[in-house]
This record gives structure tokens, C-alpha cells and sequence, in this order.
DNA sequence: CGTAGACTTGACGCATGTCAAAGTGCGTGG
DNA sequence: CCACGCACTTTGACATGCGTCAAGTCTACG
């Protein structure tokens, strides 16, 4: 199982107590060249992590939601700014203390492993996305993604859920873009592309329903989010 | 610093009496969907991990060398491929072992969280390449890649150093192409491209000498890969 | 030598980027 | 409450980088 919401195998317990931040939408937690002295866990909302190359190119790295973990880095600084894409608030805690307790409770230590892991098989999953699918297919993915993710908040065990198909688009069209290794104008096109075909509405700007799960799913060649790994098998 | 080839930072002791596999280029170390229940560390050579889609689209996530860990996942079985492309050897241990040592020994699991916290770095790299640059570039890139990985792996400090502008490709062009996110003709192209801007040379069909390192870093947009990260400041 | 596989090169097409204009919704101030 | 203006999005026309398909070339190996 990919997760279940507040499962303690997501939570580090060096959270439950700790104090947390609030964010308007906009407002950057922190910023990349930055001392990386804490780390960071997601209570609510959304946030987006990116990184920006000096010629002022942008690449989302991914958008952490409820349960998420961000700021781990192997060297001094942060390589990355994290901002809220809606009002969220986070948990923080000192990096040391988060690797005291690591070393002091084995259990810790094997959740954030797993949590860590996971990051990676999502920036994994991101790579494949970007190196090797269309854009089109990659709107696809990513409103799959969504899903997925309000899922896991919402904590909803059946994945065919009809309540799941309003998918809310906090993030600007640009966003969405440096996410996915787009331009603005490109991801406007593969959403009509989507609605001409019938596997979804735009309701409005932000928000689009699922109208073929199925076809979404057939197009992104993922058929189990909750299973081992997202591709279907070769 | 990024390594220094055998120092404890970036070496695990459980490998130190582990047995070893020897392969030979080509040859599958593992299999996607195989079960997950060993980690491995390259002794010498070099791997390929690669992930495939249903309809044959691979994408190669990464070219393990010296020292490199390959293995790592959170769920019961590998979601990746890894094979030889030069005659390697590989050290190895069981999950289990892995896991108990991380547990009884905080040293080793800081070791181990810098070295995973590094591959997924190095994944957020391979993002932003195949996310904003292009064809050109990403071959620039790839090159600097390889010549810090050599240069890891010979343990020379001087980051300018002549001794390493001959650089072995000992993947082929498809390899490179599914790593890049491009076909093996644009690689073909790109590397034309970048003689005739007398940035490298092209030996022969597996070696090329870089002949203007300044520019190919300008191109690359890379400064110190020795640096907290990547890619130049903004 | 001769053949096979890998690489290179060329001609062409298409997906995506670029540039520009029009549409849409939303907050502000009259 | 309405109207204006601004930011964001959508759409259109056109440009271009990369992919596709098909010859050619090189090299290793029999």
C-alpha cells in the first residue's frame, strides 16, 4: 500500500507536537541557498517546490499536500524554494532533533526511510513522465495525480469513487507548465484536447471533473496508484 | 563535498565482507516487479537502472558507478531494471541485514540517508534537464556527468584537470537517448553539433575529448559539481 | 574480405514553442 | 451596483526543434 492517511507509517511522531506555520498562497516557506536547519511536514493545503537555474528557467519539483514531508537536502543549504500554491499549514521541526530521534527509535527510522524512498519513486515517476510521454499524456498523469492525492487526504479506500472526480486546480496554468516541462499555452490546448475528447470538463478555471476515469487512465498507462509501482507491467 | 571515493560518508560497512557478483556487460543484475529483498553496491564498472512502460517506452534513471547504491525501494518489489553496461562487480546484502545494521548503528544510518538523499538529488537533476533544456544541452550536461563520475572514481581533487577530458561512452546512443528523454538520431546530432562548435571531440565511437571545458559548463549552465547544487545560482 | 549491428546523415513531418490578440473572471473604486 | 482595469487563460497563426523514416557509413568479428 502506497498510504492511508495519517497511518503512523507516514507520520513521524516528531511532528505531532510541534509547532506549526501558517502560509497564504504565495508566501514562500523558504528559499533555495537557504540554511537547511529544519525540516517540514504538511498539515493542510498545498505547497510547490521548485528550482530555478540562472537563467531564470523554472522546474516544479512537486506539489507536497497533507502528510508530505519537505526540506531534506544532503548538504548544508536548501537547493530548492518551497511556497504555498493554496493556505497551508506546516509542522516543523529542527533537523537535528529529527535525526536524534531517528537514531534513537529504529521505528522512526524505517517510516522515514519509507518516506523518503517514496519521494524519490515520485521524482522517479516524474522523469519517466517527462522524458518519455507526450503532453497530452502528461495533463493526463498529472490530473490522475490529483486525484491521488485528494484520495489519500480525503482517506478514501475505493479508488473508483465518483465523490473523487471534481478535481480542484489551485496552481496557475504556468505552474502546471514548469511542472511538466510545458509551456502555459501548451497545457491550455491539452486540456481542451482533454474536454474535446470526452474524459473531462472544465468547469471552471480551477476546477475540472473526471468524465472517463477509464479512458484518463488507459491514456496515462497507470491502473493502480495504490499498487507497487504506477506504470502497468512489462 | 559530493565524495571522495571509499571515504566512510559515502561507504556502508555491511558491504565491506560482502559477497560479490561479477557481470558482464549487458547482463540483468534484477527485474522490475522481481522481488525487493537485496541492495547492492557497485565495486567497479557500470550499471544502468531503467524503467519500461507498457508499450515499450524505457527510460534510463540512472548509470550507477563506484560506490553507487542501487536497490532501494518502499514497497516489496523493484520497480526498475538494473543491468551491466561494462563489466562490473557488485556487492551485496540482504534487505533485512541492511536494515537491522541502520537500526543498531546511527553512523551507518547517517551514511545512509546522505546517500539516498544524493540519488534523489541526482534525480531532481535528471528533472530539471529533462524538463527545461534542450537536446543540446542535455548532452553537455550528460558529459559533465560522466566526467565527474570519472573523476570520483579516480579520486582527483582538481576539478580542472586535463587528465580527465577523455571521456568513455561505453553506452550506446539508445541509452543515451532514453536517459536524455530524445532519440538516438538527435544524440547523434547534438554530439555533431558540439564538434562543430569544437567544445569535444569525437574519437571514435565510444570515446570523446572534451576540448573547451569552460564552454561546455557555460552551456550546461553548470559551475561546481562539487557545490551544494547543481546548477548555477539565481 | 563479407556480413551484421551500431552509428551517422539527410529529407521531411509533426508536436510543441513563440508571439500576438481576444476572452474571462474578479477586485476595486466611483 | 456597475464599470473599469488587471491578471490569467484561451485561442490563433506561424516558427522551429526534435522525431520519423530511410539511406548511407563505419567497425568489429567471423
Amino acid at each position: 500500500m502506497r498510504n492511508s492517511s495519517g497511518s503512523h507509517d507516514l507520520f513521524l511522531d516528531v511532528f505531532t507536537e510541534a509547532p506549526v506555520i501558517k502560509l497564504e498562497p504565495g508566501e514562500v516557506l523558504l528559499h533555495a541557498g537557504g540554511r537547511a536547519d529544519r525540516v517540514f511536514n504538511i498539515v493542510s493545503g498545498m505547497l510547490m517546490v521548485s528550482r530555478t537555474g540562472g537563467d531564470g528557467r523554472r522546474q516544479i519539483l512537486s506539489f507536497p499536500v497533507q502528510n508530505h514531508f519537505v526540506g531534506l537536502t544532503s548538504t548544508e543549504d536548501y537547493f530548492f524554494t518551497v511556497e504555498a500554491v493554496k493556505a497551508s499549514t506546516v509542522a516543523f521541526c529542527s533537523r537535528n532533533v529529527l535525526m536524534e530521534r531517528l537514531a534513537a527509535d529504529p521505528e522512526a527510522e524505517r517510516t522515514y526511510l519509507n518516506m523518503l524512498t517514496r519521494v524519490l519513486e515520485d521524482a522517479y515517476d516524474l522523469v519517466y513522465s517527462l522524458g518519455q510521454r507526450t503532453a497530452f499524456e502528461r495533463l493526463a498523469v498529472f490530473i490522475l495525480y490529483l486525484r491521488h492525492w485528494y484520495r489519500q487526504s480525503a482517506n478514501i479506500k475505493n479508488d473508483d469513487s465518483t465523490a473523487l472526480n471534481k478535481i480542484e486546480l489551485p496552481m496557475s496554468r504556468e505552474d502546471i507548465a514548469d511542472f511538466l516541462g510545458l509551456k502555459k499555452e501548451t497545457v491550455s490546448r491539452s486540456f481542451r484536447q482533454l474536454e474535446d475528447q470526452g474524459l473531462i470538463l472544465r468547469d471552471d478555471r480551477n476546477n475540472v471533473s473526471i468524465e472517463n476515469l477509464p479512458a484518463l487512465r488507459e491514456l496515462a498507462g497507470i491502473w493502480d496508484f495504490a499498487s507497487p509501482r504506477h506504470l502497468s507491467a512489462d
